[in-house]
DNA sequence: GTATAATTTGAGCGATCACTCAAAAGTGAT
DNA sequence: ATCACTTTTGAGTGATCGCTCAAATTATAC
């Protein structure tokens, strides 16, 4: 038949994703994949058509890492509330080897792709769109479940929560002081907490 | 003596800023500069130095305009606390000319060149701290004032609202509909508000 | 006008960019 | 062993990268 390929396609395309997403689109040249996937040139576009669709594949497959995140706060057995506030109290704590303490890749695509692919840059709100939107889930399964108070306009809390996920996300890039970070994620975490159901209050 | 520049250097620096906030360092080429510059790249080195130079330049053009809006707040005649607030709703509004409506090219750059340039980095967090050392300053005041409770952390409350800045800068950048904005702004300046000073509560 | 000094010019430097393709190499079936 | 087929190989493509420098240009001083 025919000779097989010699590397897990699942596993360069998780590389190719790692080093995108350290030095973005533009600062990643080829030389620096060819490294990462221990493949030449040829076999890099015979396996993946060009850069920049290697580049959609590496956005495809973070995005859909990004979603376990959420379904495990989806499958959480306890509060859903205290499952979402928890993501950004983990944040604060800035482990150096999670990618939840990195900034998010479709944030950084955009801000860095605007006047390089257009394609890139409809995918990524194409993801912050479905993100926003599984955010929105969560928060109508914690109103239906009561934690929630009914009038809670659900779609603008999970605005906020994606735009406190993606500050902290950045301030954990930038951030000096871990104190800092931390105190920051404390905040966020009680300010959805905040938000919680109580029937003894009017 | 000698002969004269032909052209102006604060502007010209002006018109580098504008590009390289556009593009970032990596997507901006020299011949992008040249054109912005109208100038030959054997002219743009002799006054520059270097393309990372000029950079360094830009960034800190960047920066002494920023300071001017943290500068209109601190000199308002009014409630200090809404001019902060004042100024999370201006971005709510997304005018296309206004620079503040823009992803904050300190963050941006900080995203782009960690794996650049160590010195454009290391000036980064110099402004970012600057500019977080300001909007306390300005909090102190009103707390001096008696617009903030005296038990508030200053300190801790500017990294919040710088966090919320930043993200609505990203947000107005991404955002697709613009009243999602606008409420998300709302939200965060509303806040800051909740901070204020009621005499009549306990 | 001439000398002097500062500036612009722009062809061109070596290096690197994303990418290609003819050739070599591996694999399974017969 | 031979064949059909797929894949890897890696030197090499033209284009562009940031940058340089000798020459031309423009200004002022005398």
């Amino acid at each position: 038949m025919a000779r097989a390929r010699p590397y897990d396609r699942q596993t360069a395309i998780d590389a190719a994703t790692q080093l995108f997403w350290e030095k973005g689109f533009v600062g990643t040249s080829l030389k620096d994949l060819e490294h990462v996937l221990s493949m030449k040139p040829g076999s890099i576009y015979a396996a993946f058509k060009s850069k920049e669709a290697l580049y959609l594949m590496a956005l495809d497959q973070y995005f859909t890492q990004s979603l376990t995140v959420l379904n495990a706060v989806n499958e959480s057995d306890g509060s859903l509330l205290s499952a979402l506030s928890d993501v950004l109290r983990r944040i604060g704590k800035n482990a150096p080897d999670d990618p939840l303490c990195r900034p998010c890749m479709v944030v950084k695509t955009l801000l860095e792709t605007a006047t390089v692919s257009a394609e890139i840059t409809d995918r990524c709100h194409l993801y912050l769109n479905n993100m926003i939107e599984g955010i929105k889930s969560v928060l109508d399964m914690a109103q239906a479940k009561g934690e929630l108070p009914a009038d809670v306009d659900t779609a603008q809390l999970a605005r906020r929560y994606q735009a406190n996920l993606t500050a902290l996300r950045l301030e954990a890039h930038v951030s000096q002081e871990p104190g800092n970070l931390d105190q920051l994620a404390n905040d966020m975490a009680e300010e959805i907490e905040r938000f919680r159901y109580r029937s003894e209050i009017a």
